[in-house]
DNA sequence: CTGTTAGCGCCTTCAC
DNA sequence: GTGAAGGCGCTAACAG
């Protein structure tokens, strides 16, 4: 009854081979004008449409990708995403939400949905290769499994990686700081077990510290990404005999945590302290005081990774495997000269 | 050669048919256990992994659902999207992006993936039903096409629909700002080709025009939801003779770009005017001030609506087709008493 | 240019 | 409890 009308039915109707059906919808060009019109009107007037699922499941294709990160809910990645979207859609891919934070079990889900033939790649931005993924560090020579792109991963893997110089960020905030005058540093870390926020760090503290200034282990607190992490790690700091003069939050949100923090307790920003963040927000723009902070490409990011997997797919891979894309200091109230 | 193994390797291997392998895999308490292990250590042996593409194609099931955002980049759906990928995940679905920003066209893309079986069923976020799906509000009876729950549409639509109450939402909020002595007001709206952004609208102004203190329609402006909308709007209301006391801004990032603009201009909020937003980002409440706003139970929200939506498509849809989740006035300092 | 035919990988009757 | 066979909707040979 109600169900779908298939490519006989407009065979049928048209009084032409299935063949040709398909032929005429697929590669209109390969078909008499007239055949061509005939079929079309039959496939309109029954409401037909190819079959999506049967057509995929011919090809072995599934057009779609899956993007894995590690907590959809971190404002960082609407553009991201966006980025990937939009250029997934221009080249006929479709885009499926992977978040990780349920757990490694939901990692496998996602990376069984690539070995099932349920999406064709999967970008990862979960900072290193998923549960059931033959690591292919470990491979002499290239990798061979599914198309991977790595977005925040350790160099080495033998991935297409499409990742941001976080250790320049991290020297370049550094610089910033170090140029104002500053000599106590702090940072509010991300969790290092994602190699974005280790490289953040380590470019951040070698600079400073070869520049004389190293900082002390009491001043590294790490955080969890939210505004709230941000405050909890401001407290901390102060509560610390040797307060230090400019904190370097990993992320926009714990560095507006931090600087409400401070400002409760009665520091000013940036007058008493300097705080910058990382990400640049929309809303970094706007507080008060504006936040200095390390801009990111997000779209660009996540655009470059999309097109660079589908090359992969599609075996049109051009070029570099490591694709490194700066951060750009934007300095804005945050930060002062220290005095 | 590199070809994946399928059911007939498995079954070769194990000496069986592949009618036992399928079972074997799918329901193995309907197989013998030693025929079952042997099934088992045949498919581990040459990595055999069941193929969705064709198990969903013989179904004619996708396990994967479309949700129509008309611009990802927002803030406020990171929450949104979490709340549907983990419904959906514990149930089995996949969650496709659909970004309908690249315009109407892209809107037909996914509606087209519905009816040709990528997907099998939508969450339209986009104010109103896509391109491409008959308008069931003509329809006499119910409802026929592939399940569509609608977050933000219309009463009346024949379809089910889970809501927020921006009405009483802005009822809420024109009722705050009332209490606190306020009679001039101003509000910088979303596009009204939403549905919520006219609920909103219509909540707050019915409420203060019942009060006495109808808005001109020079203090309604328009913004396009960036925080740079909040600072152009703050511009054009300082341009008025009438500067209102009271804005109410229909997002947290307008809000915070009026306040920025505000105070730029040398108004001090919330001493000279009180300015309120809505949805309660995780930065609303680290500004300075931190801002008052209606807080949306956003993941809820996308929970629920996922989980109407795979009711739908398995046919075990319980019962309320309109379902109106509340918003929740949180008062912050960006709002004080009309002095 | 068009029609016929043989599968893609799996599940599900239907026999045995 | 198990095997054989048909077919889901489509496309890609291969003939005509």
């Amino acid at each position: 009854m109600g169900n779908r009308p298939t490519i006989r039915d407009v065979a049928k109707l048209a009084d032409v081979s299935i063949a040709s059906v398909s032929r005429a919808l697929t590669r209109p060009e390969s078909v008499k004008e007239k055949t061509r019109d005939r079929v079309i009107e039959a496939a309109r007037s029954i409401g037909f449409q190819l079959n999506r699922q049967a057509i995929d499941f011919r090809r072995g294709r599934s057009d779609a990708l899956i993007v894995l990160v590690s907590d959809i809910a971190n404002p960082f990645y609407p553009e991201f995403f966006k980025g990937i979207e939009k250029e997934a859609r221009e080249r006929g891919f479709t885009v499926l939400i992977g978040d990780t934070a349920g757990g490694p079990q939901s990692e496998s889900t996602y990376v069984g949905m690539l070995a099932s033939g349920k999406a064709d790649g999967l970008i990862s931005n979960i900072g290193r290769l998923p549960q059931g993924i033959p690591s292919p560090v470990e491979i002499e020579d290239s990798y061979q499994g599914p198309p991977i792109v790595a977005c925040n991963h350790d160099a080495g893997a033998k991935i297409p990686m499409v990742r941001i110089d976080n250790y320049s960020a991290g020297k370049a905030a550094a610089e910033h700081l170090l140029q104002l005058g500053h000599r106590r540093f702090a940072q509010i870390h991300g969790s290092l077990e994602f190699s974005d926020f280790r490289a953040r760090l380590t470019g951040f503290s070698d600079t400073v510290a070869s520049a004389g200034f190293p900082i002390p282990a009491n001043l590294l607190v790490p955080g969890g990404l939210r505004v709230q992490s941000g405050r909890d790690a401001a407290e901390k700091l102060l509560s610390q005999t040797d307060m230090p003069t400019a904190i370097f939050a990993h992320n926009d949100e714990m560095a507006l945590g931090a600087i409400h923090q401070l400002s409760l307790s009665g520091l000013r920003v940036p007058a008493d302290v300097s705080v910058m963040g990382f990400d640049d927000l929309s809303y970094a723009s706007a507080t008060m005081p504006t936040i200095t902070t390390m801009r990111l490409p997000r779209e660009a990011w996540g655009a470059a990774a999309c097109k660079k997997l589908i090359d992969q797919i599609l075996g049109t891979d051009s070029g570099v495997h490591d694709q490194m894309l700066p951060a750009e200091l934007i300095v804005r109230e945050s930060t002062a000269p220290h005095s």
